[in-house]
DNA sequence: ATATATTTTTAGACTTGTCTAAAAATATAT
DNA sequence: ATATATTTTTAGACAAGTCTAAAAATATAT
């Protein structure tokens, strides 16, 4: 059994490890977590000890598979509330993560199960993003940035990189949401902004945001 | 704000105020929360900096007004979570309550709001105890137990008094689910066991199982 | 390759919530 | 009313998780 300290440790460097292949570093986990290295070198042995990382000091860490599957049945717990959070109770999607986060570390293996099959076992949560299944494997999906996105190519948008209340809220007075065919019109060189076209409608966005489109082709 | 520690003295104090009017006693929270008096004594310090309780030492402490309306919002909370789990998730009576007492804790005004709008404002949980409103107001019902039924007696079963797994599952067994209509046939001087009626079948229950049993005559 | 900067770890301290053991206050019994 | 028992509080300790400041290791730059 993990602690609340631990199972944000655990989710944190799972996270880190997404993108970066390597071993995660001190740093990396005291910024993700808004604390001090000296804290993360702390909660780090403790960890290594419980086996759900390997340390070796100077030499950042690496969950092992038991952490990997330890860490996924959090994130798999948070996403599903999400969605629940969104389909059953009218929460708006940039209204979610914080109630998310806490739900996330409620214990009972049941419940979760029973949520899953009440949300009728979806796939991804409201952002887009893979719900991690049981025994905490993520189906990736084959996806790219709006910002990549040659003129005249065209996709459907699946996910956002920044899940931030703010982005959110300009996503939806755009009324971009998931599901939504865009098409590149134009790329304009100097700022990197983009001329798309949405629902019959033409309108320009700056490359910040079409940085954290997730689309498919 | 509360910590989860401070939350679970308050719902102590709270459920033992409700059956004993007068100052609750250090020793009767350590036990409801089996823990040590003296544990009780430092969190009572505590709770009194913050002015959720009145605390005289060798005195014993009382809920002030906002302590209570703490307190019932943390009872509100545990009761939705148990009609939800029930009602949606098809947790039975004997399996909601240690789930629900690590929901109660979430702190999101709104999520419980929805839940409740969810839920259709129900007015009691599986237990048929009465759900705080959000002014943290109870409405209590008249109920007796059914042990102070005298002979050809009738009424409704509304709630139980004792709320344990084995207790549950007994009347699961038994077929005595609320809302059923029962009648006292014969009562045994000798163990005060009761002869019932109930569904047009007639069968014996123990003293001890009618005096956990509240009826609405 | 050596000096400088950055990252990481260690050492020691602090807070929260708990405990044991002993002291103090209150309650009970004869 | 005095002795005895019970309850409550105090004092001091401990574990978890965090922090600051200083030391140690690693990385970077010229």
């Amino acid at each position: 059994m993990f602690t609340l300290s631990e199972e944000n440790y655990l989710k944190a460097i799972y996270h880190l490890e997404i993108d970066a292949d390597k071993g995660i570093s001190t740093n990396s986990i005291a910024k993700k977590l808004e604390t001090k290295a000296s804290s993360v070198t702390d909660m780090v042995k403790k960890l290594s000890e419980k086996e759900v990382v390997v340390y070796k000091k100077y030499q950042g860490v690496k969950l092992t598979n038991y952490g990997k599957k330890t860490a996924a049945n959090i994130v798999r717990k948070h996403r599903l509330w999400e969605v629940f959070l969104v389909e059953k109770l009218n929460f708006s999607w940039d209204e979610v993560h914080d109630v998310a986060e806490q739900l996330e570390h409620i214990k009972s293996p049941k419940l979760i199960n029973q949520l899953d099959s009440f949300l009728g076992f979806p796939s991804n949560d409201p952002h887009g993003d893979p719900i991690p299944d049981k025994e905490g494997n993520l189906k990736i999906i084959e996806k790219s940035l709006l910002s990549t996105f040659s003129k005249n190519e065209s996709g459907v948008c699946v996910g956002v990189d920044d899940s931030s209340s703010e982005f959110l809220r300009y996503l939806d007075k755009k009324g971009i949401t998931l599901g939504k065919q865009i098409t590149v019109l134009e790329k304009e060189d100097f700022d990197d902004s983009l001329s798309i076209e949405m629902d019959n409608k033409k309108f320009s966005i700056s490359n910040k945001i079409a940085n954290n489109l997730y689309m498919k082709k």
